[in-house]
DNA sequence: GTGCGATGTTAACGCTCATTAACAAGGTTC
DNA sequence: GAACCTTGTTAATGAGCGTTAACATCGCAC
C-alpha cells in the first residue's frame, strides 16, 4: 500500500529475514548487506524490491501494527466483557509467542521508521490500546479512563517481554502462565 | 573497576548524557559527536574520559545492574517474605519511575556492551533476578521453580513498561498502579 | 616563572554504510 | 528471434562514523 509494490514472495522473504535481524541486532546493526547476505544475495538486490533499508523497516511495522489492530477488533466484539478480554489475551499471546522477533522490532524500532508512516503506525498502536480499553471499561466501569489505559500499557509489557526471556516453560504452560498473570494484574 | 579510571564529575556528566541519548535514539544510532555535543563539546574530548564508546555503555550497564542487585539483596532480606516482596517492588518501581532512560538502556543495549563486561552484566542480572525468585519461593512453596523464574521475568516487563508508555497518571498514582498489578500477577 | 598534567580543540585516517550506476542473464511477449 | 521486463551482479560514490594525532590552554607544584 505505501509502496504501491506487489506482494511477490522475495518481499516476503526479505521482510521475515529483516524482522529477524532487526529484532536481533537492531535496525541501526543491520546492514543492508546482512539482510541481503542472509538471504544469499547481496546488498543491493534489495533495491528491486524496496525504496530503501527505511522503507523495509516501515512495511513491517506497519503491518505489524495492522495485523494486531484488525484481529483485535475482532475479538474485542464479543457481547460479554469478560469473553472478549480472554479472547484478547489469547490472541496477543499467540501473537507473541509466534512471532517473537516482530514483537521485539514493534517495541524497539517506531522511531527509526520515517515519517509518514510512523504516524500511521501510531495511530493504529493506538487504536489497537483503545479495543482493550473499551473492554475494560466494560468490565470495571468505575475505574478512572487513564488508569485503565496505564494498565493496558502495563500489560502489554508483562506480555511482550516474552521474547526477552527465554525460560525453560514450553509453550502451552508459558501461555497459560501469561494469561493468567495479565488477567490478575488487569482486573485486580 | 574495570577502566580504573576514577571517578570525576565529567565522567558522571557524560554518563547521564550517554543514558539519555541511548535510550532515546539507540546505542547506534547516538554518534560520539551527538554525545559530546550534549555537552557542549566535541566528540573526541570523549577520549580523555573513556577508552571508547563502548566503555561509556558497559560503565552505564554495569552501574545499573549492579545498583539494582545492591538494593534488591538488602531489601529480599526482609524476614516476612510478603514483606520482602512488597520491598522489591517499591525499589524496582521508584527506580524504573525515577530513571526512565537507565531502564531502556539496561533492557535494549546488553547486546552492544563489549565482551567481559557482557558477561558481568549478566550474571548481576541473574543474581537480582534470584532475589525475587527466592523471595517468591518463600511465599508459594508448592510452585515450580521455572514457572516463578518466568513470572519474575514477566513482571519485569510490566515494571519496565513505564519509560515506553507515557500516561496521564502522576507519580504516586502510576507507582501504586504498578504495585498493584505486579503483586496480583505473581500471587495469582 | 618554569614545567607539567589535565582537558580541551581541530585535522586527518580508515572503515563501513546506504545508495546508485552500469552491466548481465533469463523468461515472456509478440 | 528480437525486444523487453525482471532480477540479479560488481563497481563506484559520497557521507558519516569511531578513533588517533598534533596542538593549545589553563591551573597548580615547586
Amino acid at each position: 500500500m505505501t509502496d504501491a509494490r506487489p506482494a511477490s514472495p522475495r518481499r516476503a522473504e526479505i521482510l521475515a529475514a529483516a524482522a529477524d535481524l532487526f529484532a536481533r541486532r537492531g535496525y541501526h546493526g543491520t546492514s543492508i548487506g546482512d539482510l541481503g547476505g542472509a538471504l544469499g544475495l547481496t546488498g543491493p538486490a534489495l533495491y528491486r524490491h524496496f525504496r530503501g533499508k527505511d522503507a523495509v523497516l516501515a512495511e513491517i511495522l506497519v503491518d505489524i501494527s495492522e495485523r494486531l489492530r484488525d484481529e483485535g477488533t475482532r475479538r474485542a466484539a464479543a457481547p460479554d466483557p469478560s469473553a472478549a478480554l480472554d479472547a484478547l489475551l489469547d490472541w496477543h499471546i499467540s501473537f507473541a509467542l509466534d512471532n517473537p522477533a516482530l514483537i521485539t522490532v514493534h517495541e524497539r524500532e517506531l522511531d527509526n521508521v520515517p515519517e509518514p508512516q510512523r504516524h500511521q503506525v501510531r495511530r493504529v498502536q493506538r487504536a489497537y490500546v483503545e479495543e482493550w480499553v473499551a473492554v475494560l471499561r466494560r468490565l470495571r466501569p468505575d475505574e478512572p479512563e487513564q488508569r485503565i489505559r496505564a494498565a493496558v500499557h502495563a500489560c502489554f509489557g508483562l506480555l511482550n517481554s516474552t521474547p526477552h526471556s527465554a525460560t525453560g516453560l514450553d509453550r502451552p504452560a508459558m501461555a497459560a502462565l501469561l494469561h493468567t498473570m495479565a488477567r490478575a494484574a488487569l482486573c485486580c
